[in-house]
DNA sequence: ATATAATATTGTAACGAATACAATTGATAG
DNA sequence: CTATCAATTGTATTCGTTACAATATTATAT
């Protein structure tokens, strides 16, 4: 197992999970791949080098992920659900014409609110939308 | 037809829908009850008094109204679509606990962020989630 | 008022994402 | 090597949503 495994495998049992060939290939395509794919995403590109993984794997190991905080589940739009290994704090924007998703620099932590005293809050996200550059150049022609 | 009921036939004239007494009735259902519930919610308690609604009618109107930009679809989690009726700036939290999300006090428009130059931003959405004060309480016992 | 056209609504079928679960495979310890 | 436990698989099922043809309702013109 190389260096790069072996962090993988640490991260993963660091978080009570075991250390499984198809989770750490799922991790490792989370962390390489950082454009938010979906479940089906990582299936299907997971399937060339793997034959033998179910989709199923796939649902149970990023739950496993979300569960214990190594992903974000993001829901920026509804009926599909993407997952995101990035720990830093940003926000996404969603181009609603071409789907794609970027992320964006915002200081979450340090926007102000109120009417949230004595709850716990365990997670902020921030979701843009709207059309990105590419899709207005394109728009214009 | 009461003054309510014309104020909301109007909102619709105004964004060319006709205003059919469905429609107005799911309307006027997101204005009164702002509770942010899925369609199914909608339906459930507009069958009683109309028992001839259709859950496809709900589903119609409110996108409808989401396309003139009349309500909002919420995403907050996966797999369930909330519609809002609130156009004033907020953000939502949702308890995960109980499932239960309400609206709280942020200026969205004052945050500044980076790295969307050259992009239309059409929509910014605030999500939070967290355990609400009330299961907070809840858990202690 | 009546006929005609246009639109809204209904009910059902079909789809896709997600979950549940029993059966199988793989890993681990004695 | 065997027994035990966990991971994985494949399938069945559920649920939210969309698609669409049939029906009902509304608006318009005569």
């Amino acid at each position: 197992m190389n260096q790069k495994m072996s962090n993988i495998a640490n991260e993963l049992t660091k978080n009570n999970i075991k250390p499984s060939i198809h989770r750490m290939r799922i991790l490792e395509y989370l962390m390489d791949k950082r454009d938010h794919p979906t479940v089906d995403e990582i299936y299907i590109n997971l399937k060339k080098e793997c034959p033998t993984l179910s989709k199923a794997t796939v649902y149970n190991a990023v739950s496993l992920f979300v569960n214990v905080g190594l992903v974000k589940a993001l829901t920026i739009e509804g009926t599909e659900v993407r997952y995101d290994y990035t720990k830093n704090n940003h926000g996404h924007f969603k181009g609603e014409q071409c789907g794609f998703i970027c992320d964006f620099d915002i200081n979450i932590n340090q926007m102000n609110f109120d009417g949230l005293d004595h709850c716990e809050i365990l997670s902020k996200d921030v979701n843009f939308k709207g059309i990105c550059s590419e899709c207005l150049l394109n728009n214009k022609r």
